[in-house]
DNA sequence: GTTGATTTTGAATTTCATTTTCACTATAAT
DNA sequence: ATTATAGTGAAAATGAAATTCAAAATCAAC
């Protein structure tokens, strides 16, 4: 009985409207299926329609987080970034320290080694973050 | 030839000075070994010498940063925290959601596996951050 | 131990990413 | 269409972090 998770019905189910600037940001966030800053997301936003604000792209991105088709990050450099969910699977990311390049992976035998030391701490663990920083084989 | 690497000796070397503010709030950082938030570190501090300032908190830590002798995490919270670095051993975060817990773990295999998922993508990893998020024992 | 060039201090200010405000507009249920 | 409610965007506010600057402290050379 469950609804395919869609922005447009996470804001229905919670009462909220949808508008046609909702939609363009969700769009072009979900559609693009990579990594943004908000300040990116905006720029890109823009060039499809200057009139949507920097707040609403804010508050667009909160409300996919909230919706749970996106995910926030740190990267440590001091912006907040924004990524698409991949319903089918967790990852993780390399990130070059040097070209800010970030490739996406996965390891299940890392997951599963996590666990059992979560399990060791008497954790039950709901997400983790997993991120290895160094230098591309370009800026190598 | 080389010398120990001590706050002290960090200083020096580069030429800046070696001060009574510098020399405590590094002290108290050191040998609490421990996460801190600036503002903990610096109530820390206040108790000892109400005289020392948040900026000089703030700029030693940057200081030990650079010597190497802490580092700095985000753990999503919006506080940047710094930690000391026992030169031993890198190590990893099991946090707690609820009650903001942190322990510390190791698991050298997981650390292997990285570095295979490194060469894969061809990066060369110079440094990677483990967390796991969700519940201790105590908040389940 | 005094000097004096240089660095550090700390209160205050600034920065800058993010959040909030508010007057106005758009949405959607009736 | 009306109306109650929520959304928009420009501008202002927020708050953690960085910076400024006059006064104070450091330290190498005397």
């Amino acid at each position: 009985m469950s609804r395919e998770i869609t922005f447009g019905n996470y804001l229905q189910d919670k009462g909220l409207k949808g508008t046609q600037q909702r939609d363009e940001v969700a769009d072009l966030f979900l559609k693009a299926d990579r990594h943004f800053s908000v300040e990116e997301l905006y720029r890109r936003v823009q060039k499809s329609d200057p009139r949507i604000g920097f707040s609403t792209v804010y508050r667009t991105l909160k409300l996919l987080v909230e919706a749970g088709l996106a995910t926030e990050r740190q990267f440590g450099d001091g912006f907040t970034r924004f990524e698409p969910v991949h319903r089918e699977e967790h990852h993780d990311h390399l990130i070059c320290i040097k070209c800010g390049k970030i490739v996406e992976f996965k390891d299940d035998r890392i997951e599963e080694l996590q666990n059992g030391v979560a399990g060791k701490h008497n954790f039950r663990v709901t997400d983790h973050k997993l991120e290895l920083y160094g230098y591309c084989n370009r800026c190598e």
